[in-house]
RNA sequence: GGGCUUGUGGCUUAGCCAGGAUAGAGCGCCGGGCUUCUAACCCGGAUGUCGGGGGUUCGAAUCCCCCCAGGCCCGCCA
């Protein structure tokens, strides 16, 4: 409703004025929305904005009844304020099951991210990028794209070389611990030994070499390490609710042909150079770094293969989005200029700002960083102590399951909340925070919506909201497909964060002073319904953030 | 040194790209509220030179220029 009232006034105020530029503000606590556009057209007209406004508030109020909406001119704003009609088709399409999905597109939808190295297990700054990659896959599909998310798994690159060299001198052997975890030790003790020792280095460029000619005995080495690692990972991410579509091992690229058929294409531009190296000219586009692609060795590197898996998901999807750390800004703009010289697809890109702790910027080869796995145990274990504390009536298993949910409710919307280009420091106490703007207090506000209508008999859908509590709720709601709309075109899941937080606010708010239970007649039925149009939106919300909606906690 | 990016009450942060009506939250602080639908809650109060300076505009946190500070990048690593 709120995108076609929108869209309706818009349309109107061209067709009234001629103005293209007719875009409306928030009205704030004025109205619901409002226009400034008298202020423009003063300048044009050398007259008042005020006797504007009032002149063209008359005409839109003339130009048809839209549902009971009423226009206003104040001063040189024209405001606009919702009728109940507005809230009535609002509240009844918030009651449907999936409510804010888009019809199905065509469109095919690539999401790549985490693509972590599997170096070692994931840390805080990784998840940065999983739940930010997960959450837009959520809402893409909500917006009714066809969306596989893919991990792009380096099974090839020095670190893992540095890995498999690691694993030769200290054999495979975890004391207990997560396969991951000790895959990060041997690569930190591996790199400690080439400090020690640089004619180390000359045996892992060895390694690299022979994996890249497809040495059998050296590809199932490299095969077996990343597989090993890669299986810890994914066990963190399903505890995150993040499953990928598909894994694409960089490997396959040299293996299929494709890296050597894309250095063919490279080598016939006008702006390749092929010296000891072969590497690309973007001075044009504004680099003025070499963009190397082959090594004087002739082994490729990393950005070869990122071009050739890029070809691939170009031709076989229509979009390409992936989540990168900022520190690939620059890498992520060589490799769309050159994609673009190819006369191929480039990719969308969502850069995120790196995560540190207090002591410094992580690093798996340092050691220095905070396993997502010590997040979740720790989390985890402080939600159960609240759950015990508020809920100790139920079995443990149920208090167990709802200590999952709440901590990964804490974990990704803690994440998901800050916009992408915000540098952040990881905190532990506010990681541990389950209160207001947390996922938990979303979930909670959930709950109690549900424990309401599960204590409510059976109820006529009814539409007669006179509270301002209850029309402030309902405007909201409304919001929700805007929302899902705003996310996919601008690639900001913090919005759909912010749209739950401020829905969970406006719903405790209401249960506080607005008496459902108690109420009688068509004032109940109304409020009844509210709830649940309340409680549906919170749950496609919360889902589509991957947090769970939890009907008691 | 160059490029990108961020700077909003003590702390964290929304708003900035598409300029409008007293800058919106949370934590912390002060005070109040559970015989009443789950207090992981609600209500009230104090706290802001929107990094600094200039400019554009009827109007600037928002646009432009300069400066300062933090983060990231500038590898035959990924």
């Amino acid at each position: 409703m709120y995108r076609e009232v929108y869209h309706q006034i818009t349309e109107l105020l061209r067709s009234l004025t001629g103005h293209e530029d007719v875009e409306l503000i928030e009205g704030g606590e004025h109205a619901d929305l409002a226009s400034t556009l008298a202020f423009t057209l003063a300048r044009e007209q050398h007259r008042s904005p005020t006797v504007i406004a009032q002149e063209l508030a008359e005409k839109l109020q003339k130009s048809g009844d839209s549902g009971g909406l009423q226009v206003e001119a104040k001063g040189p704003y024209i405001n606009f304020n919702f009728g109940s009609a507005y809230l009535e088709g609002s509240l009844k399409a918030a009651l449907k099951k999936g409510y804010g999905a888009m019809p199905s597109r065509y469109e095919r939808v690539a999401l790549e991210h985490t693509s972590a190295n599997p170096n070692g297990p994931l840390h805080v700054g990784h998840i940065r990028n999983s739940i930010l990659g997960d959450t837009l896959s959520r809402v893409f599909k909500k917006a009714g794209y066809r969306v596989e998310s893919q991990y792009y798994v380096n099974d090839i690159g020095r670190q893992i070389a540095i890995v498999v060299w690691g694993l030769s001198t200290l054999g495979f052997r975890p004391d207990g611990e997560k396969e991951d975890h000790y895959i990060a030790r041997v690569y930190i003790a591996a790199n400690r030994s080439i400090e020690n020792d640089p004619g180390i280095v000359a045996e892992i460029d060895r390694l690299m070499q022979r994996v890249e000619r497809g040495d059998k005995e050296v590809v199932v080495k490299f095969r077996q390490a990343v597989s090993v690692c890669l299986d810890g990972i994914r066990e963190t991410l399903t505890a995150l609710h993040i499953s990928h579509n598909r894994y694409v091992w960089e490997s396959d690229f040299i293996r299929n042909g494709d890296v050597e058929r894309v250095i063919d294409r490279i080598r016939k531009l006008p702006q390749a150079r092929e010296e000891e190296t072969l590497w690309i000219d973007l001075t044009a586009e504004n680099f003025e770094k070499r963009y190397i692609l082959r090594r004087s060795d002739g082994t490729t590197v990393y950005a070869a293969r990122d071009l050739a898996f890029h070809i691939w998901k170009g031709r076989n999807f229509d979009i390409m989005i992936d989540i990168l750390g900022s520190d690939h800004k620059l890498i992520g703009g060589q490799l769309s200029a050159t994609l673009r010289m190819l006369g191929e697809k480039s990719p969308v890109i969502l850069h995120f700002e790196f995560v540190s702790l207090p002591e410094g910027s992580m690093s798996t080869r340092a050691g220095k960083f905070v396993s997502a796995d010590d997040l979740i145990t720790e989390i985890t274990e402080k939600a159960m102590e609240e759950v015990t504390k508020r809920r100790g009536e139920l079995a443990e298993n149920v208090r167990r399951s709802i200590a999952h949910s709440v901590a990964i409710a804490a974990i990704r919307y803690n994440i998901v909340k800050v916009s992408p280009e915000k540098s952040t420091v990881f905190d532990w106490r506010e990681a541990l925070d389950f209160e207001r703007q947390s996922g938990p207090y979303i979930q909670y506000a959930h709950a109690r919506a549900c424990s309401i209508l599960e204590k409510a008999d059976e109820f006529t859908p009814t539409y007669q909201l006179t509270d301002p509590h209850e029309v402030a709720l309902a405007k909201h709601i409304a919001l929700f497909p805007a929302i899902i709309e705003k996310v996919v075109g601008e690639l900001r899941p913090h919005l759909l964060a912010a749209y739950a937080r401020d829905l969970a606010d406006l719903f405790n708010s209401f249960y506080r002073y607005v008496p459902v239970l108690r109420s009688e007649g068509i004032t109940r039925d109304s409020r009844l319904t509210l709830v649940q149009a309340t409680q549906n939106t919170l749950k496609e919300a919360l889902e589509t953030l991957g947090i769970d909606a939890l009907t008691t906690m």
